[in-house]
DNA sequence: AAACTTGTAACGTTACGCGTAACATGATAG
DNA sequence: CTATCATGTTACGCGTAACGTTACAAGTTT
C-alpha cells in the first residue's frame, strides 16, 4: 500500500512542542498531569503510547484538543497495524 | 466540559452501513476478515473496541480509509476518558 | 428433520497502561 | 566537596483488553 514514513511518536510532540519550550522537568510535569514520573517518561520517551485518558490531560493541561494527541497516536499504531499486511478477503466479493 | 452525546460505536456502523447492506451473514464477514467469529460479534454487538489491526482489515475489504474506523474508536475512547474528568494543572502555570 | 447462524460462556495467551519502590547516574546548588 | 534534584530504568503487581479455539443453546432457513 502507502510506504509512508513512520509518523512521529506523540510523546516526542509533547516533549519538543511543549515540555521542552515551556521550561518544564519531566517531574514537574507529571504531578501537574497528575500521573506518575515513570508513566510520562515512557511516553515523552517512546517507550508507551498516548491512551485517550492521557490525551484528555495533556489537552486539558495545555489548552489544546484530546483529538489533535490521540489522532498523533491512532496514526502511529495504524501505520505499525498497516506494516504486519492483514491478509483479507473484499467484504463485497461475490465469491471466493 | 464539553457535554456532547455519545459517538456512535464504529461496530454499530461496521453492521449497520457495510455487512447489512452487503446481505453478509456475520461468519461470511468474519471469514472474508480473517478473524474469528467471535471477535467480529463481539465488535459488531459493541462488546469490544475497534482496534488498529482491525480497522486496516476492514479498510481493505472494503475501500475505505483506516483513519475513517480508528478514528470513530478515538472519539468515543475520548468521549469516555473525558467524562472521568481527571484533574490536571496547566503546563503553562507559573506556580501551583 | 438437517443445516446454518448467532450470541455467548469458558479457558488460555499476550500485551499494555499505570502505580509504587528503588537504584545508579549525571547535573545543580551551596 | 557534598547534599539535593532530575532522569531513565528495572522489578512487581493489578486490572483490562484483544484474539483464538471449543462448545452449547436457541432461532432461522432449506
Amino acid at each position: 500500500m502507502i510506504g509512508k514514513r513512520k509518523p512521529t511518536h506523540p510523546g516526542e510532540v509533547l516533549s519538543e512542542d511543549v515540555i521542552k519550550p515551556l521550561g518544564l522537568t519531566v517531574t514537574e510535569a507529571a504531578k501537574r498531569l497528575r500521573v506518575s514520573r515513570k508513566t510520562l517518561s515512557a511516553l515523552l520517551n517512546g517507550r508507551a503510547s498516548l491512551s485517550p485518558e492521557m490525551a484528555v490531560r495533556i489537552a486539558k493541561a495545555t489548552n489544546t484538543s484530546p483529538e489533535s494527541w490521540l489522532y498523533m497516536q491512532a496514526k502511529l499504531d495504524l501505520w505499525i497495524a498497516a506494516k504486519k499486511s492483514p491478509k483479507v478477503q473484499d467484504l463485497k466479493a461475490i465469491a471466493v
